[in-house]
DNA sequence: CCCGAGATCCGCT
DNA sequence: GCGGATCTCGGGG
């Protein structure tokens, strides 16, 4: 699919991600799933975001890559997934914090030691699709391990906070995080599901 | 070299 | 809601 929306504005871009399709193929096993959670995180002005002032390590190194990039790091043990946004001068980017599964279900399962809560977290859902940062990190969308395609269209989309960035000042308050309205594959909040889990 | 900070998860209260 | 587990990386001594 055409990727131009990444190179966008961040904002527009996250919530043109939900209800997109994302697909892995790791250890040749296929898992699938429509995203349903993100967040946005604007770089230079952003105190939440790794790459405030223009902060630039190996860690977050793939933010200063062009739109379609997959940024990977890890932490607590655990793998978070962005999508990179606009370009070298602009480090943004998507944080993917939720996904209502499609295919490989038994796949998550087994990667997840359990039964529910597959998708909805950013840390749960890399687990269940098997990405891992040595094998993820740097590529690119539809060139690499992970395809994005079309999926399906939310009904409504619900603006929040961040998620876990308490101590970061006035960008606490920032509505920065989108959801699928009445789509119950999210993280924190218990939602109650909507018709069709909120999509069209 | 050591220390501590995280865009987290899990189980328990 | 809270505390503990967990681990990589970056910064300061």
């Amino acid at each position: 699919m055409d990727l131009s929306f990444l190179a966008e504005d961040t904002l527009t871009a996250a919530q043109a991600l939900l209800g997109k399709k994302i697909t892995t193929m790791t250890d040749g096993i296929v898992t699938s799933g429509y995203i349903t959670e993100v967040e946005a995180y604007l770089g230079l002005e952003d105190k939440a975001a790794h790459a405030y002032q223009g902060r630039r390590t190996k860690k977050n190194e793939m933010m200063y890559r062009d739109y379609g990039t997959v940024y990977v790091y890890t932490m607590h043990g655990h793998h978070c997934m962005n999508f990179i946004t606009k370009d070298e001068h602009s480090p943004e980017g998507v944080l993917i914090r939720g996904l209502e599964p499609v295919e490989g279900i038994e796949t998550m399962q087994i990667r997840r030691g359990r039964l529910d809560h597959l998708t909805d977290g950013p840390g749960k859902l890399t687990q269940s699709m098997g990405i891992r940062r040595d094998q993820f990190n740097g590529t690119r969308l539809n060139d690499g391990p992970l395809t994005i395609s079309a999926g399906r269209v939310p009904v409504a989309v619900q603006a929040s906070k961040r998620i876990g960035i308490d101590n970061k000042e006035e960008a606490v308050d920032y509505l920065y995080r989108f959801t699928v309205a009445g789509n119950p594959y999210v993280s924190k909040d218990r939602v109650r599901p909507a018709v069709d889990n909120g999509w069209q």
